[in-house]
DNA sequence: ACTTTTGTTAACTATATGGTTAAACCAAGT
DNA sequence: ACTTGGTTTAACCATATAGTTAACAAAAGT
């Protein structure tokens, strides 16, 4: 009777938390973000989501439907953050003080998931159909002819908008991707780093706007 | 007879290009490079060498002894790339404009390389010690004295070397290390991406020129 | 109550893969 | 000619790993 009890009582609780899809979702997650597709291994992720293995097939079949799965998770965790600069009204000065707070904010709780997804589109250049048909795939029209505007309106120095979203995506990410590589590069240690990428968010887009504005 | 002379001539060529264990490197910095450690397999190797399996370990020992040949090769001829920057006696404005030029033909010449070093160092952190071991590691020391120095005579605004030092090396390295993904966001073909990097040589100096000079 | 569907487990399979070995090969020294 | 030491090969081994299965358990219909 006890047993059946706690078994309901321990059922209830992880049906609570999160159910066995979830569980093994966000397993896949950690392992996978963490070490790669090539890296990740099955059992591991069973143990990190604390059930059988046999229910990674049970429930996404394959290897790579499961890696899949988070790969797209993660794309569409990104791709709005990078609509956000693209996709609003205010001035590319404005936006870009935005998107620096913002972008750097965002990478901060997900450290791994701009490296997990640069690494595997990397390694298999396919993945990059998969996530231009996604429909929230982020484009950069708008902002390529605001930056021409505010150019023409001698707002902005002369620059090509492309050259500039790739500066500004370059000093949010770059710092995050390679982190292992720049901390050891300054020789500072984790929180001193965390402090240096806190104060990037004003340094950055100060950085940008003295650059090309007028 | 036959047989005989056309099996001297094979020797003989195949080691005038290369002997046994430089084939090996050669083939396993292909492989390691674009497939990483884990995603690496011997038997590729040995075939990209056109040896023998065996040979990798009569040679190299192990895989990850092989992986670590890889490895140390690379970051040996990426850090000198980074010590000019930091290490001669040009203004700030000079350096830079010779590094983004320098380095962006670099990476242009390997680009797998920074991308190599970048996933392995985030997969395994402990390399971050044998690399710092390396008597070649870069030194920000001078760098930021001169930054210092130059913000204090007023030709510079005020500004972080350290932060100033990330701005630099994420816009050469960060365009390259995520291309697919940049290519997709710009929505350009790898011909017209060859321009813009070809571009951003110059584009990058004065960009940061802009930003940092009174 | 019972049947069916869904979820879960331990044991198993097939294969890929890093690594080993014993025999053969070959060039150089004697 | 023959010995020796480094080099090369095919076959082999042990293990790790993705994926399967068959039996069991629980829930949900009926």
């Amino acid at each position: 009777m006890l047993t059946i009890w706690l078994n309901q009582v321990v059922r209830y609780m992880s049906a609570k938390d999160q159910n066995t899809e979830k569980k093994i979702l966000n397993a896949a997650e950690s392992i996978f973000q963490r070490k790669g597709m090539d890296g990740a291994r099955m059992q591991e992720i069973a143990d990190e989501a604390g059930i059988n293995k046999a229910m990674l097939h049970y429930y996404y079949k394959s290897k790579q439907l499961l890696f899949g799965a988070v790969f797209i998770k993660a794309f569409s965790l990104l791709a709005p953050q990078l609509n956000a600069i693209l996709n609003d009204d205010s001035t590319i000065e404005i936006k870009i003080r935005n998107f620096a707070n913002n972008y750097i904010s965002f990478i901060s709780k997900h450290p791994y998931i701009p490296s997990f997804i640069i690494m595997e589109l990397n390694k298999n250049p396919d993945f990059v159909l998969k996530i231009k048909s996604n429909p929230n795939f982020p484009n950069l029209k708008k902002f390529n002819k605001q930056v021409e505007k505010e150019v023409e309106n001698k707002i902005l120095k002369p620059i090509n908008s492309q050259q500039l979203f790739m500066n500004i995506i370059s000093m949010c990410i770059f710092p995050f991707v390679a982190s292992p590589l720049v901390k050891a590069l300054l020789d500072v240690n984790d929180k001193d780093y965390q402090l240096l990428m806190e104060a990037r968010k004003i340094e950055i887009a100060n950085f940008i706007i003295d650059a090309i504005k007028i």
